[in-house]
DNA sequence: TTCCGACAGTGGGGTCGCAAT
DNA sequence: ATTGCGACCCCACTATCGGAA
């Protein structure tokens, strides 16, 4: 409350016009909002973390500007080439020997993603519509649409300092074809009955209540998430988080042309597959979405013969990974010749993506019945798939929200593991032992290591293991703290995935922490051999 | 008054491209 | 050629706090 109010003064100190400057004040706050956001403009700086090691000492006095810092990570940004690494460090040096200490702290946390202010995002914009006197859920749904907070900013603080009502500003964010909006998210359950539950849908044959609704299952597909536009031959491709993919997607391109549709807004998944359509490894998918497809070489034996000659390196690894084709899957559309559909239900806009998208959905059941979602879900594993994704049929499509309409269910493995070593962990976590290092026995004697987790653990558990993992303490490597192998845990996990990190080749996805089991020796852990096992045939 | 949904924080594995070595 | 770094793809989970019930 008190942090939403200091940001809704700042704001509104930001877009006072004292200057005489009217673009001057909205530039600040678009640039102000981003950095209290915990983000810069720049989508890249070149600058990280490893950056931030030798920062020169901070200066005496403030005399940095807004406007000014953003040009110097813009000057930053636009830097390429030979001696570019130079010339960053020195603009990086210059920005940062001019901050005072305060300054430089913040800059940092900008820099490493880490601010650690507690108000990110959301923060910010419930304070913007304090600072303007408006609706949080207008401006949570102009923020969305826009799928920026900056813009939004900009207008609804101009319209106040004009003296103007700024809820026309607001209403003039709408969807609009060929500018992404944030994608709505899932919320995730156990096993399909819960996500059910969740829902609302009593599932049948509980024999009271209210008539079960029904629910939507869609086979969830280990791929990347798209968004896409298409605005007669124009087709643009966006990420989850909206970056602009579509020059390394020709194929998703020439397969939304073809679709029977002039102008929509799809949203859907995109991934690589075998002949038979089984879905290749999410590793090969990402690969696939980070490269530029090869130049009309998709069926060029002789690339393909190159590529896979020995020995492997990383450019053939590339090639064949421009090789293989992402199909995409659609699951909901926002927008259809020229109508709106994000306030519409999904039974209605299942409808519509059945018109504008034949034959390039997913695979979807819609039942009340519990034991046929359950044989719904199974199905989709057995077919290697993620898993499915529960919906409300009446709830519009919440964009940027991770809403209560959307409900994801994946098979979970789990494996007894014995902890190797451990990490002093950071921020809240500061003081006490945190990431630890999880391997399987090796018949051969030794331990593999397969991975690390900081996941499912309580600060209960976080107290209790930093004392049992002092006790099993070794030796010392700078923050990673060595121990006997010992402690066994049990360990959940999504599949496992080929590694060129770990020892064993194979590496866990998704670790999380179930509980430590003080009833099973290191002896009784589970194997290198069952883990391979697993990995090989599911 | 208690309960619960949404957010922030704490990191995980893998991949690519780029610049420096 | 190899290495280190930044950026981005996929994320799970717990603590906390404000608003709903």
């Amino acid at each position: 409350m008190a942090k939403r109010a200091a940001i809704a003064e700042l704001l509104r100190a930001t877009a006072r016009d004292d200057a005489g400057a009217p673009e001057a004040a909205a530039d600040d706050v678009e640039i102000v909002v981003a950095y209290l956001a915990g983000e810069l403009r720049q989508r890249r700086t070149g600058l990280g973390y490893a950056a931030l090691r030798d920062l020169p000492p901070p200066a005496a006095g403030p005399t940095l500007t807004v406007a000014g810092v953003d040009a110097a990570f813009e000057k930053m940004a636009g830097l390429a080439g030979p001696g570019s690494a130079a010339a960053r460090a020195q603009a990086a040096a210059d920005l940062f020997g001019a901050a005072t200490a305060r300054e430089q702290r913040f800059l940092a946390g900008l820099v490493a993603g880490e601010l650690r202010q507690g108000a990110l995002d959301s923060v910010v914009l419930d304070a913007l519509a304090a600072a303007a006197e408006v609706d949080a859920e207008a401006v949570r749904r102009a923020v969305m649409l826009r799928g920026a907070t900056g813009p939004v900013a900009r207008a609804v603080l101009a319209a106040v300092a004009a003296g103007q009502a700024p809820a026309p500003a607001l209403a003039g964010f709408r969807l609009e074809v060929g500018r992404p909006v944030r994608p709505m998210l899932a919320q995730s359950a156990p096993d399909v009955p819960a996500a059910l539950e969740k829902l609302g849908v009593a599932g049948a044959g509980d024999g009271q209540g209210p008539a079960p609704a029904g629910a939507c299952l869609d086979v969830k597909l280990d791929g990347i998430r798209i968004q896409v536009h298409r605005r007669g031959d124009d087709v643009r491709v966006f990420t989850r988080s909206l970056d602009d993919i579509t020059d390394r997607v020709p194929e998703i391109v020439a397969a939304v042309r073809a679709l029977p549709v002039g102008e929509a807004v799809l949203d859907g998944e995109a991934l690589a597959l075998d002949e038979d359509g089984t879905p290749r490894p999410f590793q090969e998918t990402a690969a696939r979405s980070a490269t530029r497809a090869a130049n009309g070489a998709a069926n060029d034996a002789a690339a393909v013969e190159a590529a896979s000659a020995d020995p492997p390196s990383a450019t053939a690894e590339a090639e064949l990974a421009a090789q293989l084709e992402l199909v995409p899957f659609f699951f909901d559309v926002l927008h259809a010749d020229g109508a709106d559909l994000l306030d519409a239900p999904l039974r209605e806009r299942l409808k519509v993506l059945e018109r504008v998208a034949p034959g390039r959905t997913v695979r979807r059941l819609v039942t009340a019945d519990a034991a046929a979602a359950q044989a719904f879900f199974d199905g989709a594993v057995a077919e290697r798939q993620e898993g499915v994704v529960v919906k409300d049929l009446d709830a519009p499509y919440a964009a940027g929200r991770r809403g209560a309409g959307w409900v994801k269910v994946k098979p979970r493995h789990t494996l007894d593991l014995v902890v190797l070593a451990v990490e002093w962990g950071s921020g809240r976590r500061q003081g006490w032992l945190s990431n630890i290092h999880l391997g399987a026995q090796d018949p051969e004697g030794g331990f593999v290591m397969l991975g690390k987790t900081f996941k499912g653990m309580t600060d209960e558990m976080l107290e209790w293991q930093t004392r049992r993992f002092l006790e099993l303490e070794t030796g010392r490597e700078r923050h990673v703290v060595h121990l006997r192998p010992e402690q066994v845990v049990e360990i959940a996990f999504d599949g496992l995935q080929r590694s060129p990190r770990y020892p064993g080749g194979l590496a866990l996805r998704f670790a999380r922490v179930l509980r430590y089991r003080d009833d099973k020796t290191a002896a009784e852990a589970d194997t290198i051999e069952t883990v391979r096992t697993l990995a090989g045939g599911g």
